[in-house]
DNA sequence: ATACAATCCAGGGTTTCTCCTGAATATAAA
DNA sequence: TTTATATTCAGGAGAAACCCTGGATTGTAT
């Protein structure tokens, strides 16, 4: 039974190292010893070795992404208490993670503006077998459940698309669609996103496909690292077809 | 003479404070005492009260951004050496600061990737009145002095006015252009991203539109914060239009 | 079985964007 | 003064994006 600490910059893992150990609350419930590690493939190397009881993944790691590191450990270990550590709220990651997580799977969702004493709050109620989650993300996990705002896959797949810049075309060719299916799901997608469109207000105040894109980026419906990933694995696609 | 430290982060300030003040190569060479402050306005507010020597700012902070607060800073104090710290080497900040510092200026810009030898040299380097970049910054700084690759005042207020989801009607009256002349600008600003055009290639693969968007972020010529800004900038002057 | 939502698709019409050529201005460098 | 460069504009053509209605197909919940 021990601590598991990833993350990619040294000066969050002393931190919350010193933390733990030093936190009086925490004194002998922390399963020691603690082993570190600095990015996700060493996350999932390091469980295996250890089986530890807690976890901590920073989100944004070269190689292996926390989430993904996550969800592979989880799926050896489903009993490992998790903690992801993320300096944004975006909502891409807590869709990412909802999938991941098991339903009964015990985690935490800590930003790192959090306080000291939050994440030992967080550490706290994961080792008793709930989950914390940060304030912040209430109403980004809210904004995933609600029907009427959230996107389904087809339509987050048609965000992704023309926030590469993609054209209808483009599209429709990626995916296997004819260009009006496309169209279909981006109108859906502009509706749910609130942007309005020519009919609504009289003249025109919005281009929708960059509005959309802007305003799904403050979101955190997309980000630039996810749109990274994606654009590489379009790259990959289409060296497969020559 | 004293220095200080601003940022509204307490974990970074702390971390920086401790660094300074146990670092060997540093001692006695660090004018004490060491004051902070959590956003812009204060930054400003203590270096008019303390006239410190030297002057660390991280970049994103509330109500008043570390470049502007450089800005007022160097405005009232000439002699002040400043230190930026970013997150990120984003082109747009390199952009803003050459026009903030004056030319004989003493400063430093180090990301918090840096090490902390690095941070330390910094610091020296600007005590005995040289600048000091980060090296992950350097190549940012050619690309902003090149000519070809680096965009003019107009190419980039287009871009930021794409980037947000305006349609060139609404660009055109919110510059006092015509449409044509935007899709002027529009038109260079593709060309110096380097994105292809219908001509270019025989089967159209960019929305060039949403295309820009996606490679100026990518290469830091804008950001979300930014681009928040610019939003709620657009929103007085439309208050002040009514 | 029925209802519902999500999806793909079609046709046809309107607007916006992009492309091309070309011209007039202004400013700064040679 | 000439030469470049940046910039604003024009007209007209074609492509892409958006609007509306509506049909067919799935799967899923009641």
């Amino acid at each position: 039974m021990s601590t598991l600490i990833v993350d990619d910059e040294e000066r969050d893992r002393t931190w919350l190292k010193n933390l733990l150990t030093t936190s009086p609350s925490l004194q002998g419930e922390l399963p020691q010893p603690i082993h570190e590690g600095q990015d996700g493939s060493q996350a999932v190397e390091l469980a295996t070795k250890h089986h530890p009881k807690l976890v901590f993944l920073d989100i944004k790691m070269p190689n292996l992404s926390g989430i993904k590191a996550a969800e592979q450990i989880l799926k050896l270990l489903p009993d490992t208490g998790v903690i992801m550590l993320s300096n944004f709220s975006d909502e891409v990651y807590v869709r990412q993670l909802w999938k991941v997580v098991p339903p009964n799977g015990v985690f935490g969702y800590v930003l790192k503006s959090a306080s000291d004493e939050q994440v030992v709050e967080a550490a706290k109620a994961v080792l008793s077998g709930d989950c914390w989650i940060h304030p912040g993300i209430a109403r980004v996990i809210q904004r995933t459940q609600n029907r009427a705002t959230s996107l389904t896959p087809a339509e987050y797949e048609a965000l992704v698309c023309i926030a590469l810049g993609m054209t209808d075309h483009a599209i429709a060719k990626k995916l296997y669609l004819t260009e009006k299916a496309v169209q279909s799901r981006l109108k859906s997608l502009y509706a749910k996103l609130g942007i309005p469109g020519r009919s609504e207000s009289h003249d025109t105040e919005f281009n929708q496909r960059c509005r959309a894109v802007y305003v799904s980026t403050r979101r955190g419906l997309i980000n630039q690292s996810e749109l990274d990933d994606w654009e590489a694995k379009m790259q990959e696609s289409k060296a497969d077809v020559k």
